[in-house]
This record gives structure tokens, sequence and C-alpha cells, in this order.
DNA sequence: CTGTTAGCGCTTTCAG
DNA sequence: CTGAAAGCGCTAACAG
């Protein structure tokens, strides 16, 4: 449905206030000192008297500005995703221009459409969230889509790696997995466990990449490691859990490669009489604002993910540089409660 | 910045495939079996390999469809709002429409200058997620604005109670937090504390109200009810525990307005050393995901905020009806263990 | 089914 | 500083 009436136009105003459509144009929407007092005033007051909106429409079709930007997302109720936006949206409104939400839900055709609607909407810049996804469709089909974008002197940026020419946001995802696998090793872990989302996301493919490497240099080899896959999500955390507990699990310590996972899994874990950390530790990745209230309190690796959001919207908005940047974003490990060095007891899903 | 240079357009498309503008234009845009099939082939595939993609602001200019709605709220990263928006997205997608998001961070300014901007950018429909604000100047414009907005052709819609004509999703916040008033009075308690926020939002004026109407019907006078307001936030939350510590609480229940202040407020009073329900219990409102799993799990009120944004979305995109119409929305209590009855012992706040 | 012809509402040269 | 005129890219009557 489109909006069939029409309000009052800038001819309408223009002859209400008995200039020509030109003033009233330069009056309005124009730049400053341009237009004489005296019609300037009759113009605005005239314009305010009939309610008059500009059509930006009109206004993007006759080679004004559009100021809308698009942000690509899975889910704006993850924590994860919610923070980056705010970035993102704060960074926009700075620059005065609108957001446009698409959440994809994790579906790389979503995805591909709404960057295909942005580029529609000739939006000045578009901020990819999501994972990258190893896929060569997509990447392809996602290139071609991104190029054309920047054909029409629109920007667009990513947040974490996707193995496509653009600006990049990349957090540490591989130094701060790495910082966790040997905090744990550390702690006189020697069996891990590794609940990671689908392989195909590539953030989960370097955070387990460093989280092995990190476990490694503290002693634990790989073979040690168990690789657990499910939804990157609170029920794959869940299901991760119910997995390891159902395989009879050896390992002392889980590693979930995000958050949402952990609160998923630490459910389970407490619903199945696993205590944490006694029995197991768990540790999670990016902070988000829950973890530091869970009981225990997991310790995960933090990511500035607001300003994240705001830098990969800045990068996309800024039509100066020439080539594509990568802004590295650190991550720093955040030991709490959930973990702790291994116990003589052996582990076991049975006690309180 | 607007996009300065230009792709592919219809017409080129329609030159590369020898035919008229009108046809390219039917092939691509326009509905079904109009176009004959060699045409419609030829068309595309001269649109794929041009890289043609439409342009949205000239096709709505045309009289075509916008597509894009708008949503105002006040933080994406509150899980009340990401809540609603993940709903009202949903719902929009489902009707083929982009969102705009438009945060405004509770300023009534920014909240006007969003509907504007929406209004300029001819939406479908604007739906309008912040508590209502009991000022007149505010609820003047906004009328004003929002009235445009249907004159053009556009719809509305507001979820929670703003006083200003339009169709509502309206929460059960007095009822809500009646049951919560009534709840604590037949726990025992009889003296009760309210953090609420700023009191010119009309949510929190409803949940208060009905809090102590709850209580009275429990047996406990208004007078035994103390109040003390801080803003609608985390921080608000904390604030409004340490005042209620530092004022020497008498009280053996706090009720917080919202969840996401119960989450601060609780942050406070066991930094401070506290026992929720011990010493104090402690109810919020929403019941927000992370409610569930506080220490302990606080009591609140649940409201299905997805349902809610969802329906928000419809209403203000449903063209058909003639009137305005009010959706109530259930509220339910949820008693978990941060309420218990009141013990012999006189709380305080000195012990563990 | 397909082509022609007007605009949608605004910004912008280009003249005065 | 102000007015007149030419589109921006597309859809929507109208004709064939």
């Amino acid at each position: 449905m489109g909006n069939q009436s029409r309000g009052p136009t800038l001819s309408d105003v223009a002859r209400a206030a008995q200039v020509s459509l030109a003033t009233a144009s330069r009056a309005l929407n124009g730049g400053q000192r341009v237009v004489g007092p005296e019609l300037r005033g009759r113009i605005e007051e005239a314009a305010r008297r009939l309610g008059y909106v500009p059509n930006a429409h009109a206004q993007a079709l006759a080679g004004g500005t559009t100021s809308t930007v698009g942000l690509v997302l899975h889910d704006i109720t993850d924590p994860y995703f919610a923070a980056i936006a705010r970035g993102a949206i704060a960074a926009a409104s700075d620059q005065g221009s609108l957001v446009m939400v698409g959440s994809t839900f994790r579906s790389t055709a979503r995805e591909l459409d709404f960057v295909r609607t942005f580029r529609a909407q000739r939006v000045d810049a578009i901020v990819l969230a999501g994972s990258g996804f190893d896929d060569d469709g997509y990447r392809a089909a996602m290139t071609e889509e991104l190029d054309g974008q920047r054909r029409a002197g629109g920007g667009y940026a990513f947040v974490s790696e996707h193995h496509i020419p653009g600006h990049v946001v990349l957090p540490d995802n591989h130094g701060g997995a790495a910082a966790l696998g040997r905090a744990l090793a550390d702690l006189g872990h020697r069996r891990l466990a590794v609940a990671g989302g689908p392989s195909h996301l590539t953030t989960v493919q370097h955070r387990i990449d460093g989280f092995v490497r990190g476990a490694e240099a503290g002693g634990v080899p790989a073979s040690c490691i168990d690789r657990i896959d499910h939804p990157f999500s609170e029920d794959g955390g869940r299901a991760a859990a119910r997995e390891l507990l159902d395989g009879g699990c050896r390992a002392t310590a889980l590693f979930c490669v995000s958050d949402v996972m952990a609160m998923g899994a630490l459910d389970e874990l407490t619903a199945a009489g696993v205590a944490v950390p006694k029995d197991l530790s768990l540790v999670g990745f990016n902070d988000v604002p829950t973890m530091r209230r869970l009981t225990p309190p997991v310790s995960t690796v933090r990511l500035d993910l607001e300003t994240m959001g705001r830098t990969a919207m800045e990068l996309a908005l800024d039509r100066s540089a020439s080539g594509f940047r990568t802004v590295h974003v650190p991550a720093e490990l955040v030991l709490r409660s959930s973990t702790a060095p291994v116990g003589v007891d052996v582990p076991s899903r049975e006690n309180a």
C-alpha cells in the first residue's frame, strides 16, 4: 500500500506565500542566507500554516540527499546485535541519517534481499552486522550487490570478517578465544569441550581456532578438545549442554562461542544438577550485559559492541577514503566465577 | 550526502531489451501476466546483465508504493523495546515493508522529529512505542503531526496509552500492578516502597496507581506505601535502591515499575548486603528474559511484548478500519523467589 | 499485449 | 536575490 492522497506540496506553499516554487524550495530546504528575510518569513509561515512536510522521495529523486542508511542484522532481540545496532544508529543519527533495519534471522537469502532493497532505497551506507557466511555462492552474490552499491556512490562496511572486499570492523575473535583457552589450561583443565555454532559462520571458526590454539599453548592437545555444534542461539546452547551431558561428559570446562549460547547452556546444566564451576567450568564470548548477573557470573571475553557498531557505520558513511580500511577491535578477557581450577574430584553430573 | 552517480535506469534496460519504457516497467516491477513471455525474458535478462536496481524514490514519487514503515522507540538495547521492535519488524516484514527505526532516548523533541522525518519519507505506517508523555505541548504537537500522517493516507498506532487519538495496544498496566500489590499484601507485607520513573510517563502512573489499589485491596493503606522517583532505567533502579537504603528502609517489599529498574535495584541491594527476599522482597514489571535468571529470580508481571509490537504494526498498517481500535493486552502475574512472606525478623540492611 | 504521453514533488541550472 | 524551465526515474492512464 502506498500513500494515496497527498498533502500540501511545495507549490502550494509557494502559491500561498506568493513566491516562485524555486524560492520556496531555497527558503525551506536549501542552504541558509540565500533568500531575503522578508520572503523567507512569509514562506516559512505559509509552510507551517499549511502543515507542509517535504517529500523525501521527490527530494531524493531531484538529486537532493536521501539521508538514510541500512543496517542488516540477524535479530534485534539478541543483545549482541542490539548493542551493535545501538552504536550504528547513534552514529547515523549524529550525521542526520535515518536507519532502516533488516532482520535476517540468519538467512543468507534474506540478507541479500535486504541489501537489494536498501540499494533500491538509494541508502548512503549499508552496515552488515551478521556473521560472514563461508559460502561461495553467497559471497559472489553479495560482492556483486555491494559493488553496485559502491558504483552508485554509496558506502558499506562489515562488522566481523565476511571475506568480501570492503571496510571491516574486526574484533579479535581469535586472540580473545585464545586467551580463554589459555586461561582454562592454566587453571588445570585438561579435557575441554567447545560448543560451536554452524561452522560456516566465519566468526565461529575464528573463535574455535583461537580457543584451540590458546589451549594448546597452555598444554592441552587439540585432541583433548571435543567439539559439538549447535545453532548459534540460546536453544543451541541448551542443546549443546544436553549433548555434552548425554555423551558422558569427560570435559571439565565448556566454551560456548557466544554468550547467548552460554546462557542456554548454563540453564541446561543447572537444571541437570551440574554445578558450575565445581563440576564444570563455563565460558562464553562477547560479555553481553547479563553475563555478570548470572549465577555464577560467567567468564567471557569483552568486546565493545556499541563502539563496533558505531565505527562500522562511520566507515560506511565515510565517502572520503580511497581504499578499504580494517579497524581492529581488541578483546578483553573477563574472568568471573564460572571458571575455577580443576579440583581433585572427577567431575560428574550427578551432584547438586 | 546523497548518492551522486547513478546506476542503470529503467530506460537503459528498455533500450537494451528493445522495448518501451512502459513495458519494461510492467515486466520488472508490475504485476504478473501482463507482458508476453518472450519480451519478459529479454527484459529480465537485460536488467540482470546491466545490474539494474529500481529506484524506490522514483517509484514512490510516481505513485507506486513505498513499503516502508517507521518505528519510534527509546532505546533498542533496552530489552523491553527490543522485544517490541522484534514483533513490529516481523509484522512489517510479513507485509513486505521495511522498517526505519528512530531512537529517542526519551526525548520528546526527538520523538516529534522522527515522526516528522517519517512523514517526509511517506511511510505507510508509524508505530510509537515510547511511553506516553503527560505533557500538553507534546501531545498537541504530536496530535497534529499524526493528523497529517493520516490525512496523507498513512496509519499509525501506539504501544501503551498516549492520550492521543489513534489505535492503541494497551497492556493491562493497572491490573498487572494491582495483582502485584495484592500479592505482596497477601504475603503479609505492610510497608511497601515503589520505585517509579518520571511521573509524566503515563505507563508509570498507571502501574503505580494499580499497585497502590492492589495493595489497598490487600489491606495496606496507601499511606504505608513510600514512593521514590528515579529515571526509568537500570541506573534509576540503582539510585532508587540506594535512596531506599539511605533513608533507613522501613519497607519490606520494593516494587520497581520496570524490570530494567529492578535489575539495577537488585544490583545495588546485593552490593549493600541486603538479602532478597529475606530482608526485602522485590518485584518488577514486564518479565524481560533475564528476570528469571537473576539471583534470586525476580517476581514480575509478564507482558507479551513481541505480540504487542506485532499487533501495533498490524493496526498501523491496516487502512481498512474506520475508527480507532484499542487492543487490550493481558498482564500475567509471575511469582518467583524474590518475593517471600514477611518473617518475624525486622528487615535490616546489615546482614548477608 | 505494447507503446505514448503525462506527470509525481522537488532541486537546479540559467536568466533576469 | 528571485523566477522560469528542465528534468531526476518511474508508474499510470490512454491509445493502438
